[in-house]
DNA sequence: CTATGGCACGGATT
DNA sequence: AATCCGTGCCATAG
């Protein structure tokens, strides 16, 4: 499990923390799902009532609200987005559990054999007849993730062969079609992945690898800053190497094994769950998106209304425990209540501004300050700022992004930068680049736009042939 | 001499 | 108050 979000333990939910976080705002839903999980155990005043979906679209809803898609207006197309809180606990699109939830054990298994004479097929070829042994041993010891079982050592020791000859097979095996396959972990996976893009002359952002090598642990911690240092690049490119990693690599081969080949595959989303779901109603080009925020619970979190009746004729000693349940009990639902409102008002007010940027991509994202939209919707830049912080968006195209990009003031010119570059004929110099952006209405400065080419990984214009394959 | 990358400053953001 | 980011200046490599 080494790509699960490993949250920080959550301070106990006391009167006082309640108090000064008056908003959950700035916690994502797994955060928030912990502190709701422990508030139910502790405290008898709440109560999670029944989940309810609606009849002809099988939506979860929230108590008694109407279904926000039926009964919108009737589907009028007015690209009003369709914004509403959508409870739900099975949103865990992690990997493991679901493919046993759907696979039955037969088929898995059959799977598993699949996987194996699939590679060794691929392999063939190159395999020396004496290390084919070694090989077919190597593949009976994956794990369903693809992974490796045993250490390369064993299997030396038990063909009486040298450590390197080991290797060298598992290097062929590695390269075969889930790439990555017979690693030892998966961060070797990893590091295997970003070594062949490489050698395909894809993109792959500086430092990756490192990242991948010094920084596992961080990287599921989601330690950006931390990270940032020790490889020396700051926090905001680490998080696009992360990104990049996210959606490019697998650090389970065995996963991607049934989906499209390589690089078509569904983007992963093994490491972060996505705190609003956005999608299109239909795919008329004026269809109003539909943005789920996302509840970390079904049914609704409310006060049970018989606590409160049974508190006037509790027993004496438990009188005032109770009270004090009853209040932290009203509280929490207050605040989940003033959250998923912010949460709402902000994404109706983004969703709007940036709906090019939904539909189009990175090139149509609106350039705007947090600051901007506190002013615009009456709250505090810190509120903004919270609300945005450590959520994560799933866009129509399946991408998970962080919330932050869509304030990313320069992703627009990078995105520039990348399209111009893919089409040159002849390598432009920075200067160049430079005027041309300027010509088409951006403003920046030359020294900068080296600094984003730099960033995109997009070699200096004299070690750029004319020819350069950039990623999409 | 030209293109690039390092350093540092100031303004913006968080 | 701390941090990030864009930019100008300058040294250096080619």
């Amino acid at each position: 499990m080494l790509f699960q979000t490993q949250k920080t333990a959550l301070k106990p939910l006391t009167t006082a923390h309640l108090a000064q976080t008056m908003t959950l705002l700035e916690y994502s839903n797994d955060e928030l799902r912990q502190e709701i999980e422990s508030a139910l155990a502790n405290n008898p005043a709440l109560e999670l009532s029944d989940e309810k979906r609606c009849p002809t679209c099988n939506r979860r809803l929230i108590g008694n609200q109407r279904c926000p898609v039926c009964s919108s207006p009737n589907h009028v197309h007015d690209e009003e987005p369709i914004i509403f809180i959508s409870p739900r606990t099975d949103f865990t699109p992690k990997g493991k559990e679901i493919y046993q939830d759907e696979i039955d054990p037969e088929e898995w298994t059959a799977s598993i054999e699949d996987l194996a004479t699939f590679v060794l097929r691929q392999i063939a070829p190159e395999l020396a007849p004496e290390d084919r042994k070694i090989a077919a041993h190597l593949l009976s010891a994956l794990d369903e993730d693809g992974l490796l079982t045993i250490t390369l050592v064993e299997v030396a020791k038990y063909h009486h062969v040298p450590l390197s000859r080991v290797k060298q097979v598992q290097e062929l095996i590695q390269r075969a079609d889930p790439i990555g396959v017979g690693s030892l972990s998966p961060s070797e996976a990893l590091l295997i992945q970003v070594k062949i893009l490489e050698e395909n002359s894809h993109y792959v952002p500086p430092k990756t690898a490192d990242a991948i090598m010094e920084g596992m642990d961080l990287l599921c911690k989601r330690g950006f800053t931390e990270l940032g240092k020790k490889i020396n690049k700051s926090t905001k490119e680490v998080s696009r190497i992360v990104d990049f990693i996210g959606k490019n690599l697998n650090p389970y081969p065995a996963r991607a094994y049934w989906g499209d080949s390589y690089g078509n595959q569904e983007p992963n989303q093994y490491y972060e769950e996505s705190d609003i779901i956005i999608s299109l109603l239909d795919d008329s080009p004026d269809t109003p998106l539909v943005v789920e925020i996302v509840a970390p619970y079904a049914g609704a979190l409310r006060v049970n209304p018989l606590f409160q009746k049974a508190i006037s004729d509790a027993p004496g000693e438990k009188s005032e425990q109770w009270e004090s349940d009853f209040y932290q009990a009203t509280l929490l639902v207050k605040c989940i209540q003033q959250r998923n409102n912010t949460m709402v008002r902000l994404m109706n007010h983004l969703v709007t501004i940036q709906r090019k940027y939904i539909l189009g991509g990175n090139a149509y994202l609106v350039p705007i300050t947090r600051s901007q939209i506190a002013k615009d919707l009456n709250l505090h830049e810190s509120t903004i700022s919270r609300a945005v912080a450590g959520k994560a968006v799933q866009l129509p195209n399946k991408r998970i992004i962080p919330l932050s990009n869509w304030f990313d003031r320069s992703l627009q010119i990078r995105t520039e930068i990348i399209q111009l570059v893919s089409e040159e004929k002849e390598p432009l110099n920075d200067t160049q680049l430079t005027e041309i952006l300027i010509e088409k209405g951006y403003q920046v400065a030359r020294r900068t736009v080296a600094k984003y080419r730099d960033l995109e990984g997009i070699p200096p214009s004299r070690l750029r042939n004319s020819r350069q394959i950039v990623s999409a």
